[in-house]
DNA sequence: CCTTGACCTTCCCCTTGCTGGAACCTCCAT
DNA sequence: ATGGAGGTTCCAGCAAGGGGAAGGTCAAGG
């Protein structure tokens, strides 16, 4: 299977693909013609990557995440402690943003909004 | 003032302060030995904007701010559409990493985190 | 007067996770 | 044979700075 079929099939961009195969997350085989030949247990793996990419996690993670995938005799702890820390990580942003809706909301509830030049979010802003 | 009690004052770090400089955010005058010299509307414009990205403006928002700031004809509707459309972006990122955290949460509940391989969270990730 | 150390300057490369484009090759249908 | 839709490589760049080298400057101490 050409990397346009591939990109279909898993739902990653071409470019994403060639990407992985770059730093080493897929070794597609090649056909005779130089075309990069996607097998499924390749497709398997992009299919794994996107999951794994749609819930956050850093390609660094997605990297120990496979590996321990294809570790039939991995203890789940680690798999755990990653998935922990990630969903640490994930809360943690959480927070922040939620620390910044709030001051944001604020700011824009007291702002008339008109043609006059009077602003309480650039009052904010500026340290008011 | 020299770029390192400006940081001090600013909470800003030095190579940051550079940045915006390079970018054309602020524009310090330079004293004769060629060190940068900031006055102290120098000083306000890069608390204005550690306060802005504080608020998680992107640097273009910022530019953009920092102009309506220092157009006293403004209209504050320029500014409250700004935050607002920031601000819907900020919830739609809350919203994002909120979908993440509850199925990673569910994945990681279900794993039982000991030595044996068997994992739901890795069997979720392969689509299972 | 000289040196030391702290500070400043510019410069360029590194990061994350791709994305776009240029230049070129290959395959299939007409 | 030719046109277009694939494929290939490599190069550049995005946000928003961070790290560190190579060198200039300044104030204090011996």
């Amino acid at each position: 299977m050409n990397i346009g079929d591939a990109a279909a099939r898993s739902g990653l961009p071409a470019k994403t693909i060639r990407y992985y195969e770059d730093i080493g997350l897929v070794t597609p085989r090649r056909s005779s013609n130089g075309y990069r030949a996607f097998a499924d247990s390749d497709l398997h793996k992009l299919a794994f990557l996107g999951r794994a990419r749609a819930l956050g996690f850093s390609i660094g993670d997605c990297r120990a995440l496979l590996a321990l995938y294809e570790d039939d005799s991995r203890a789940s702890a680690e798999v755990k402690l990653l998935a922990q820390e990630h969903l640490a990580r994930i809360e943690a942003k959480i927070a922040d943003l939620r620390a910044m809706q709030e001051t944001l909301t604020e700011l824009v509830v007291c702002c008339a909004g008109d043609d006059r030049p009077d602003c309480p979010i650039l009052r904010g802003l500026s340290g008011g």
